[in-house]
DNA sequence: ATAAATGCAAATAGTTTGCATGCCC
DNA sequence: GGGCATGCAAACTATTTGCATTTAT
């Protein structure tokens, strides 16, 4: 259901232009169906729009961020990455073979309220990368 | 409690020499009570070494993470902090103010094992940093 | 004495900025 | 046509590496 189109108005209305970067950019992010970092997406974005630059691939991943469509996210490595805005959700991800998983916020829903009564502090993260071994690496 | 001697002989067995700048970035760490980025520690740390520079200061944090005495953590913003490895614990802080918590490591203990219940993944990590509004911040 | 750690200099990786040109609307 | 976006080049920041020298043991 994920499809640029949704945004083109969206974006023409706000007097931004749809340039044939920006939408393979997008398109790259909603392909992948997870995350990617700003070099990966560069690397993906050459065979799209050949001449395509660095900058325009952090200043493209910025400004759709700023738009709301994208999320960035940073991961426990520090590495930053790119994905697809959508409903809210976080990742588990596997240490040692790198597999990822989605995981609903309510997961995390009580967690943040227990927080809050313990602390006061009122969480807000829209995206928590979390680390650990999946079923299959645990095997000793 | 916590003091760098009791680090000394247990490094000094292993046959690494104890030098100044080592003692002064882990002296550092301790007195801040909290987590320092390589820089911050830097900076302290040519008050206490003069002449002291910037790859020793990132040997000698890899170093001693490395030996298990400080603890690498990057924050959800990406930058990377080190502390005092000690107790399992995370971090809360708050988005508005920068004021930071630290949290029990029980507190999610009740989280890791209903993720591993959901999805086989058996969660390790070792220190989180949760972003929110601290009780003074969240006032209109 | 000897191996480990430091300082210096330079290389590297990732990201950002300034500006003239190009192109979407 | 007008202004936003791009490409190019260069600057920047944080971090890492190589190597000769120093120094803790």
């Amino acid at each position: 259901m994920t499809n640029s189109i949704q945004f083109s108005d969206r974006l023409r209305k706000q007097g931004y232009r749809l340039t044939p970067q920006r939408l393979a950019i997008l398109q790259i992010l909603i392909d992948s169906g997870g995350h990617l970092s700003p070099q990966q997406v560069f690397e993906q974005a050459r065979e799209l729009t050949p001449g395509i630059t660095e900058p325009t691939v952090y200043r493209t991943l910025s400004f759709l961020s700023e738009e709301g469509i994208l999320m960035p996210t940073h991961e426990a490595s520090g590495s930053l990455v790119y994905e697809v805005a959508s409903d809210l959700h976080h990742h588990l991800v596997c240490r040692s073979c790198g597999e990822s998983l989605e995981i609903e916020h309510a997961a995390l829903e009580t967690l943040y309220k227990t927080l809050r009564k313990q602390t006061g502090y009122a969480l807000d993260d829209r995206h928590i990368t979390l680390f650990g071994l999946c079923p299959g690496c645990q095997g000793g």
